[in-house]
DNA sequence: ATATTTTTTCAGAAAATTCTGAAAATTTAA
DNA sequence: TTAAATTTTCAGAATTTTCTGAAAAAATAT
């Protein structure tokens, strides 16, 4: 298979991919080209390789930006911005775990707290099941939310290093 | 806060969550009310309290049951048919890990091993960007799929307590 | 300052997804 | 059987999401 053909596959891919995390298509493409390119990428770059518009592009790279999976470059001597994104995959992992986390699983638990304490008769078999439910997501959500904390912070080989090795 | 409203306001906000990852929010609004349930409920219950229609139900049940998350239960000396799910959270998030590991992560390595053997000059830099970008995704997808099949296969208890400790 | 290039915004258009409701199919009862 | 109750299906409607393109804003050059 040639260059051009797998690359068109890969971003495809990576697009149908993304709607299935709640990431909709073309912010994912964008991201899979720029992954993908050793070069910065200028907004009329993506708008050819993608066959999107403008405004499309920009929208999305300021979503990818507020996402930190893409930065802004600056090429001396040359007017127009430049994007490029973090080639390493653990810390583009990190960084979308990290921001998850911050946009669903803490509100999640937040919200959590605040509902666990309806009122009512403990023992209705309703107010019962309600309470439990709520409370052992809880509980499982804050285990989670330890856990991504553990992974945010730890360096990269060695975690995986010790955790491959732990379960090995 | 009392329960009528507090399990609106979960079920709402469950809903919302579900479409953050890839799930629409009806078929996570009827997962959110099975899960406080004590007793199975109809299709005509769910029609009810949910207000959406009988195909709606009949869709995203069919769809919830597919996931594993939700079962059909026979209730004796009655017609209907009634639903029912899963209440134990960690088999719930175990159940949705296997799915999504079969139906998104392990297509997508097959996918990646195929584009891997792109033809061309490895010093093109072009060539050189994308195998290394699709050869370290692949690797990250790999120690990922490692890792989620011991979380499946491991016990509850055994698996967080472990993995608490590993990390306190 | 003024002109030119580039980026951003956003109203309306287009596309994609989800939902309804009624008809068809199936199941159970009489 | 035949009839009644229940479930399933799916075409079109409604809703939601995404995209376009042109105008406004901002940045840079002359």
């Amino acid at each position: 298979m040639k260059l051009t053909e797998a690359k068109k596959q890969f971003i495809s891919s990576w697009g149908a991919f993304g709607t299935h995390w709640g990431i909709n298509k073309t912010m994912a493409q964008i991201h899979a080209l720029l992954l993908i390119s050793p070069d910065p990428l200028t907004q009329d770059d993506l708008m050819e390789e993608l066959s999107i518009s403008r405004g499309n592009v920009n929208m999305n790279i300021r979503d990818l930006i507020n996402w930190g999976l893409v930065e802004r470059v600056i090429v001396p001597g040359n007017r127009k911005e430049f994007f490029t994104a973090e080639k390493d995959i653990w810390k583009v992992a990190t960084q979308i775990i990290k921001e998850r986390k911050k946009r669903e699983l803490e509100p999640m638990l937040k919200l959590l707290d605040q509902l666990e304490g309806v009122e009512g008769d403990k023992k209705d078999k309703n107010v019962k099941q309600f309470v439990e439910t709520l409370s052992s997501i809880k509980s499982f959500g804050k285990q989670a939310d330890k856990l991504l904390q553990v992974m945010i912070k730890a360096d990269e080989n060695w975690f995986v290093g010790s955790l491959m090795r732990f379960f090995k």
